[in-house]
DNA sequence: TAAACAACTACCCCAAAGGGCAAGGCAACA
DNA sequence: TGTTGCCTTGCCCTTTGGGGTAGTTGTTTA
């Protein structure tokens, strides 16, 4: 193993640390509020993007190669002029559903109900508590943690299950039922020595060993 | 099997198909709004209770023997004199927590976001379609069905797992990490014979015969 | 004090899982 | 036409699971 030392500026090592913490896209078309809302996430440690407007946003998400790898989520207010925060929303869904909170002047009941209802991870009513903010933007850094975590699982199950025959795919499809391998040799009519044949290599594309594990990478395909 | 037929009359019946359907208990400060209602749903075929306070609800409720057995869920009104709607929410997350449906008349963003984030269903604002409210009546219907199977498994996977013993309850433990009798025998430092003894005795306290049942048995026992 | 229960063990049995080795049939593809 | 991948099988072997019978020890409970 060799380890190569990449040299980097300061810039670059606080941008990686930043990112670490998580990444704040900030949109919101009154300048006071970014020029405010911005340092305070810098200083938490965040890596922090500002818009204002979810246009420009999305026009620059829209030309980057890669999505962000790390953690992070999307503050926005709901009334902006052009795309606003609910059909922000609506796009972002489309695009992976990060974690969003949504923040409003005026009491929008109707904005509230609808943002909430549609998964926005919290909906934030101005003037708000700083603390109570950097609270509620914790809980969705942690939840984009989780759900990216959860999205590697259930894409490496896929593509392991899309691996087998569909010979091999019968077969442990009832191994999951609880059945033996005699009773699935008759249910198929082949040979026994066939079945474990196949039910071997299942196991070997799956990268399993033992029916548990088996469970648990099938549960991970079988539920999107 | 003896069949007997019990004679019943026919508002008894009517209300046990009602009650088939859901139950409703409506709660609003204003008589008017119960009357347009509370036909509304019984058209519909539910079976439906008014009351004109979260009090008289709850003091109904507190001398009742059982808990409603089918499906049902909670239509109140946010501002209620005395107990209002979110703390009425409080009460019914501790006892149960069933499907709650929030309404209001003005629009307090405050009210709904806090009822939405603590797991309300809907906040439907008045005044409000009576599709739309029966729409989310349906839903809520349907949420507690599953709510309340899954409670009956849980229940049930929880019982069963009680009447392990300590030592049982180490050796399935151990199965479910994918080890082999041999290695937890080797790990307890007792007989293969022994491991096999109790994880037989678990098996049945547990109702499984294959390694599939006992994951999917306790995943409800490992979870709540 | 006897009974019930939990935990433990040895000896022995059979069924099932797992897999190595060798090999045939068939379809797609270069 | 040869190669490759998939599905198939038989023979034979070891390991693991599951369990019957019979017995010991210690603790709790009626």
């Amino acid at each position: 193993m060799s380890r190569t030392r990449v040299p980097v500026t300061l810039e670059e090592h606080k941008m990686a640390l930043s990112c670490l913490r998580g990444r704040i896209v900030l949109i919101d078309d009154y300048p006071e509020i970014l020029s405010a809302l911005v340092p305070l996430f810098e200083m938490e440690g965040y890596y922090c993007e500002s818009y204002l407007s979810a246009e420009s946003y999305l026009d620059y998400d829209a030309e980057r190669p890669l999505p962000f790898p790390g953690p992070w989520c999307v503050l926005s207010d709901v009334k902006l002029p052009g795309i606003d925060g609910l059909e922000l929303q609506r796009v972002l869904i489309e695009k992976g559903n990060p974690p969003l909170i949504l923040m409003s002047g005026n009491s929008g009941a109707l904005e509230a109900v609808e943002g909430l209802r549609k998964g926005a991870i919290d909906f934030l009513i101005k003037p708000f508590d700083a603390d109570d903010l950097l609270s509620v933007i914790s809980d969705a850094m942690i939840k984009s943690c989780q759900t990216q975590q959860e999205a590697r699982e259930v894409s490496n199950a896929n593509e392991r299950y899309a691996l087998l025959t569909t010979r091999e795919a019968e077969i442990i499809d009832r191994v999951l039922l609880g059945k033996i391998n005699r009773e699935i040799a008759e249910e198929l009519d082949i040979a026994l020595r066939t079945v474990k044949l196949h039910r071997q290599h299942a196991f070997e594309k799956l990268g399993v060993v033992k029916v548990v594990e088996l469970v648990k990478v099938i549960s991970l395909v079988k539920k999107d």
